[in-house]
DNA sequence: CACAATTCAATTGCACACAACCAAATGGCG
DNA sequence: CGCCATTTGGTTGTGTGCAATTGAATTGTG
């Protein structure tokens, strides 16, 4: 089972330790969006449209192509989602008047006024980390290494 | 832009924050995600099915509901899985025959064989990480102790 | 034995995530 | 102007991820 032979062994040692951190970065992940799915709830927002919501509310209107460049999601992902908050009342998308192939999507009333509902969910979110202001800052560094190296290495 | 202004000021700086670890933790799975799409294509895997096959190549044979335990999935992601794998030849489920509620799974001789064409992935997407063993080994407690917090604060 | 509680897999419904493709609009270019 | 590559959203199809429900089988209790 456990594993801490002598040096680098060719094979399954290797293997394990990739499965290891592949699986503790899913597994991370996935802990973490169950702490959001809760801590959202009251707020009827999932956690990729709290994402679209963060990014409304800073910069007030936005077209669909910058909503997935500052999230790294597609249209395909983007463009149900928005409509599932259009229909819940919080954004607004219309043709941008310039360029009639662009869609701009901004916070209605009701989208602004959920910003103050948001306001302390950051706090419960960070509470539940267990952890202190700098390991987040430090563990942030980490992956954003690591997500820089792993689009380098997919192209 | 930067916030390393003084001490823990009420507002946004906290939200700041929250937002930048959980959101680089997301791109990062998904970026992982990305790297094993690509790698595992000749396998004809998705990085899931290519989890569960390393399960089933350590242990021979399991119930679904070690499957799920072993890597954090319940039955309504398992079952469809499953039969994909199954249709593609590479697993095969049978009842139990002690406990008839129970379904075992294993490795077909093709899904056996498949291990072979596996062998040289782990070593791939280390590498695409960029980080050095005992780099990963750290990433990874940071990231299990984190999991742990996350999962003790959703109940 | 009868009967309630539990276990286990499967199913259903909803919401991402992403590849592949499509259609409309734009902008160059001759 | 006509032609064509590019940009931008949208749609479709496949594959998770998860909550809630169903239904069969097992276990516990009297």
């Amino acid at each position: 089972m456990t594993a801490h032979s002598s040096p680098a062994t060719d094979g399954d040692d290797f293997l394990r330790l990739d499965q290891q951190i592949c699986f503790s970065l899913h597994a991370a992940s996935r802990a973490f969006n169950g702490v959001y799915r809760t801590v959202l709830k009251d707020l009827g927002l999932t956690y990729p449209q709290y994402l679209v919501m963060l990014v409304l509310w800073e910069d007030g209107e936005l077209p669909v192509k910058r909503i997935g460049e500052r999230l790294r999601l597609d249209s395909g992902t983007l463009s149900p989602l928005l409509k599932r908050l259009e229909s819940a009342g919080l954004v607004e998308r219309r043709r941008s008047v310039e360029d009639e192939r662009s869609v701009t999507v901004r916070p209605t009333p009701a989208g602004t006024e959920l910003r103050e509902s948001a306001r302390d969910v950051p706090r419960r979110i960070a509470h539940s980390t267990g952890l202190r202001v700098e390991d987040i800052r430090g563990l942030r560094e980490e992956l954003e290494r690591l997500t820089r190296a792993l689009d380098a290495a997919a192209p």
